[in-house]
DNA sequence: ACCTGAACACCGTTCAAGT
DNA sequence: ACCTGAACACCGTTCAAGT
């Protein structure tokens, strides 16, 4: 009889209730029309009982953008663990992880770079640079390897970064539904646009 | 007398000057914060008089993230002209043009790119249109002069366009705020980007 | 410790009525 | 033709009160 599924007037586990909630609302009504007092009908307390977990919306909006940036970080590390002596491919991997993680779940991406967030927590701050420290890290292992021309990695990382996160927010924001239809297309276009780039920045 | 600067009841020319206080709110409190009835107060109207030019909010940014799609149609066609026998030149000025425009107007940016628009008009798909086709013959020029490896120009314009979009929108959303700081910073980082692209993409 | 209901100051939008 | 005021159905957030 520790957790009842029948329901009380406490629901147990009610701050995760509302994070996965929340994600599921601002996925099929975009961040914008995303409501504190819809998401507590949705999680069946009063409209005020998220205000308990959460400071208010702007602190939940944080949390979920801390997740998404979360998972990128641990894409990107695990894109240089599965190639170990393989720096070129470290860095298809991540560029590829990174599209697909944005187009697996558009409304957390906006939600993480579309001007959402009010006050950008130190906490969301530091899961954005790890991030792009994961990404850094797979260029300064090409660099160790000697594959790339320039010396400065910070620039290698910044120019991959741009243009998988160019193309991410493209299909996002629905700016290629005329050029780019279907899945397929997105990871064959994402490989395509990674070989002009790797070939920009290989000896 | 033909315009009376004096207030009437009657505003004159109410459609344009809500236009441009909507996108000086929009600048100074984001695209989120802003509301019809506090344009309306800036603009001196009831805050049912917005009603009688725009449909509803989302015609109004409509309106606005159109004129930005204009103006960046602009920058690339100018980019053509300014350069007819460089088209390697081209592509790197519409590229610098994106970006200057893009960290000039980082909200109107985010109300092009990043969501807030619900109903996507045919006019706006148009002008979004338009631009990508300006950038398009840029790189159509630069294959006509035989500079390019690939000869899909729809490839090379998405990657292009996916560099610097995705550079512009790190800045605006303030993710690089620990890498780059001035404005110096920001258009040498956008020449290296570019160089490395065309890099990859130059015969 | 956790949840609720009433309350306040906001929104977007409509519509009959005024100039 | 253009603008206003009252009205409606929503918001985010606070706070005293309930379990």
């Amino acid at each position: 009889m520790k957790k009842q599924a029948k329901k009380s007037y406490h629901h147990g586990d009610l701050h995760s209730s509302l994070v996965t909630a929340a994600i599921a609302l601002i996925r099929s009504k975009g961040p914008n029309s995303f409501s504190m007092r819809e998401l507590a009908k949705q999680a069946e307390v009063s409209h005020t009982a998220p205000y308990r977990h959460f400071k208010n919306k702007n602190a939940l909006f944080n949390e979920i953008a801390q997740g998404g940036f979360q998972q990128l970080s641990e894409r990107m590390y695990q894109a240089a663990e599965n190639n170990p002596t393989e720096p070129k491919q470290q860095m298809l991997e991540a560029g590829t992880a990174y599209v697909e993680l944005a187009t697996k779940n558009p409304e957390i991406t906006q939600l993480m770079f579309g001007g959402y967030i009010e006050d950008c927590g130190k906490e969301l701050t530091k899961a954005g640079d790890d991030a792009f420290k994961g990404l850094l890290a797979v260029i300064e292992n090409g660099q160790a390897a000697g594959i790339y021309q320039s010396t400065d990695s910070m620039t290698l990382a910044l120019a991959t970064w741009s243009m998988v996160h160019g193309f991410a927010m493209l299909i996002s924001a629905g700016q290629l539904k005329n050029e780019i239809k279907t899945k397929k297309q997105i990871t064959d276009m994402t490989k395509i646009l990674e070989t002009i780039l790797l070939n920009g920045m290989l000896k």
